[in-house]
Formats: C-alpha cells, sequence, structure tokens
DNA sequence: AGGAACCATTCACATAGGTTTCCTCTTTTG
DNA sequence: CAAAAGAGGAAACCTATGTGAATGGTTCCT
C-alpha cells in the first residue's frame, strides 16, 4: 500500500506538533513519505536485537514495545509506544538494533525506508530538526525511566508511568478526562519497572485502595491527577511537550 | 579564550572519529569552532535542571555527571562524561533542561554557543547526522542503564558499568590494557546505580576477591575482561563504537 | 460453545539490599 | 603541617520486594 491512504500520515503529523510546529509545505511533504502498511498480531517481533534496518516503523495503531533480553529468561521493557510514535527512528543514524521492537496489541504500523528520511531531512533541515527532537525527547524519557528505576519505590514507579502514558495518550488525542487506555499485562507492568508481577499486583491493590486510580479491563482512570503526581514526584517537563500541560 | 588553542578540539575530534568517519574539512570546521575554555572545581554546577541554556559544554579534562535530584535529598546519576564528551548536546533541540550537568572531579571544559554549532549543521549536513548519532548513543547507553537498573543484580551493575567506562576511556585513548581512573566514590556509584553506598563497598569486596578487579586510590584494573563481562552480561554492541572491541 | 492459554490475585516464606552507627584512613585546605 | 572534611570499610539489624505455588477469572481460538 502507499501513501495513497489520507489517514496513515495523520498520526504522525499529530504527534509531530505536539512537540514542534510544521509548516504547511513539511506536513505535505511528510504525506508524500513513500510507506507500506502493515497489520500485525498480538506479540508479533517487528525488528530484533542485531538486525540492521533499512525502514523505520510507525505506530498508527495499538501498543508496541522496545525490550532487551538477558540471560536467564530476564526481560527488561525499556518503552511503550502508542501511535504516532516511530520506535526505531534511531535507526536512521544508529545501523545495528541494540534492543527488539515488538507489538503488544494487534497493530497497525507503517514502514517508511530510512532513504526516503534521510533524504526528507536533507530537502527539510527544520523536520531533521524536528526527527532529532522526537529522539532526543526519547532519550528524555529513558532519563526519567532511569531516575524512577533508581531511586523510586514500586509505588512511585508506577504511579509516575502511568501519568507518562496518559499525558502522551493525550498529546496524540488518545485519551482525555484523565481516563486513557492502559494495553497492558501486570506481566509487562513489572518487565518495564524493574519488579515482579506479584509485586505490580500488591501495588496496584494499593492505588486502588486509597482510590487514586480505577482500573478495569485495560481502562485505566486517574481518579486524582494532582494527588498521584504528587506521590510519584511525576514534573512532565521531561516530555517537552508544546502545551504547557495542566 | 577563542579556538587558537590547537589542542582544545582534539578532543572533541578524536571522540567523533571513535563513533564516525570525518573528513578533513569537516575536521577543520569543527577546529574553528568559538569556545570559550573554562577551568572548573570539583562538584560544581554547570547547567541545571529548568535553565534555558544558549550554549553546550564539551568536557577536556575531568570527569562531569549529569544528575536529577528527588524529594527527601535522593538523587539520580543519569551518565558520567568524560573528556571528548559534549554531555548537553541535547540542548540544541531541546530548550528547557530536564536534569543538571555538574563537574565531579577538576575539570576544565569549552563552551560552544548553540548558533555556532546550528549553523555548522546546516552547513555541514554530515556533521549534523554525526551529531546526531552522538545524541543517539547517548540514548542507547540509558537503555543499557535502564536494563541494568531493572534486571541485573547489584554485582552486575557494578561490573557493567566498570566495562563501560573502560571502553568510553579506551575509545578516546585514556586507557588501555584493561586500566583507567575510575575518578568516581563510593557514594556516587551508588547514586548512579541505585543502590547504596554501603552495598557498593560490600560488592567491591567481593568482587576484588573474587581477583576480577584491583580498585585502589581510583585506579582500576579489570584483572580478568572475560570472566567481568560474562557475569554482567556486557556487550559493547550498544555502544556503537566504529572499531571493533576485544 | 468449549477448551486452551493467558492473566489477576493471594498466601507463606525468603533474601538482596537498605539503615544506622561507628571507626579508620585519605585527602584537602588553611 | 595539623585540623577538618571526606571517603572507605564493616557490623547488626531491618524491610521492600522477590519466589513459588495455588486458585479462579478472562480472553481468544476453533
Amino acid at each position: 500500500m502507499f501513501s495513497s491512504d489520507p489517514n496513515a500520515m495523520g498520526m504522525l503529523i499529530r504527534k509531530l506538533e505536539s512537540i514542534a510546529f510544521l509548516s504547511e509545505e513539511e506536513r505535505q511533504a511528510i504525506q508524500n513519505l513513500p510507506i507500506r502498511v502493515q497489520a500485525l498480531r498480538a506479540r508479533q517481533d517487528i525488528v530484533r536485537d542485531g538486525d540492521r534496518p533499512s525502514q523505520c516503523c510507525l505506530v498508527l495503531e495499538g501498543w508496541a514495545v522496545r525490550y532487551k533480553l538477558l540471560s536467564e529468561g530476564r526481560r527488561q521493557i525499556l518503552s511503550f509506544h502508542i501511535p504516532g510514535d516511530i520506535p526505531d527512528l534511531q535507526g536512521l543514524h544508529l545501523h545495528t538494533m541494540d534492543h527488539s521492537l515488538a507489538t503488544l496489541t494487534k497493530a497497525t504500523v507503517a514502514f517508511i525506508p530510512h532513504e526516503s528520511l534521510l533524504d526528507l531531512t536533507t530537502r527539510y533541515p527544520t523536520l531533521a530538526g524536528i526527527f532529532w527532537r522526537e529522539t532526543l525527547i526519547d532519550a528524555a524519557i529513558f532519563r526519567e525511566w532511569v531516575t524512577s528505576m533508581g531511586r523510586r519505590s514500586a509505588c512511585e514507579r508506577i504511579a509516575h508511568l502511568f501519568c507518562e502514558l496518559y499525558l502522551r495518550l493525550e498529546a496524540v488525542g488518545l485519551a482525555s478526562e484523565h481516563r486513557c487506555e492502559m494495553l497492558v499485562t501486570q506481566i509487562e507492568l513489572s518487565d518495564a519497572l524493574g519488579l515482579t508481577s506479584v509485586h505490580i499486583n500488591r501495588v496496584l491493590k494499593d492505588l486502588r485502595q486509597r482510590e487514586l486510580i480505577t482500573l478495569k479491563s485495560r481502562n485505566l482512570t486517574i481518579e486524582a491527577w494532582n494527588e498521584l503526581t504528587r506521590t510519584s514526584d511525576f514534573d512532565p517537563t521531561y516530555l517537552h511537550q508544546r502545551r504547557p500541560v495542566a
């Protein structure tokens, strides 16, 4: 399938506009990127550790994760990705994958050749800066995760992650009123936060009892945003979103 | 002081050449960057969380750290920086600091105006790609740290960090034969690895007893490289260095 | 609709790593 | 060069989180 689908790139544009200003010409240039759209099953690898991909993957629908595998079956989830994200943008200048990328849920993705993206960055230096910025925000999120894993308690980590994901979903129009889908199992949460699923379960129970959140069949409601951000030390600056957040 | 110092930029060039190829013209362009060299005391902030800097900081001598402060005096060190590093390169496209940068030891740094760097990236798109790559490697290191903090034991984390720092120092000519300076206290190690200094001390004792390392008055010798990399699951791919490593 | 596979939940028990405290050895600095 | 500050080291004790195992509830195939 080609870029004829008028909406495929809408998600990417919405995402980029959440972190930078795009001119009409730049929006057009993005719309004209050649893409190949593909539907994927849940829990399917897209690129693997060690691969040398020649295209980037844009998430259109569903969630994806990046992860590393360690000895003895240990797994670390490095990031969650939602529609509008390009989880392997770093591939443009880092030629060997140092981790894997997979779908979490059933998903639709679009593949964009590196070649076309590099050409775009040459023709539109401002867009190059915006894509660069996107990878820098990715890094800023890793820094925040390092901070969580290093110095925050289990409870703070979970609360912090929920705040982050809510704001990211809201920025691309996939959440509002402190409600969003939370398409991750407790096992996935544990692999992302460096905990066990048993402990995730304990802490979720506590967060529910304190009436900070409601979480049922993949639907999260943050019942007390201010208290949740306070207890988890959450400050959205690191997301570097364009519009100031409540 | 201006770029008249013929050696100030040598460190940056050596660093960039450890991750990419530079043409003679590009080397010249870098040499011509205007810089202001400054000597700093140990443990001195260079840029603070929330600042909006207009220049980047290149480390010439000594070590630096990036860190975040949390409530109740908690601190998380996000990265260690050695000569040749530009710890706040992300400032080029991320205008508000989401963490602080400070010296660890007495240090010499060079400040380069964002303006000059942005101009350089416009005139030399290949150099833009190389600086972008540098920030992507920075992110790759964060991913590895997330993995360490999430799924590696205290012993594995320390061993992994030593391997990483050794290779980075070696890449810019500041280490060889599995020996290097390790200009960090046990407290700083603990704040970087999400542990306490007491536990760092316990684990170092163990690593010494197992004759994997020697660490005395800031001098580290890795006595058994292969075993150390094996026990810590260390794979240097994530450093994306140009030359293959032993 | 029925089963297989996955997920959430809970319990009893185990441990890696944290806390507090104290002492000694270096390093810095006046 | 001596005092002060900082860093390494270590013991006793504590706790947040891990382990393993069992049960019932969901979701997804066929």
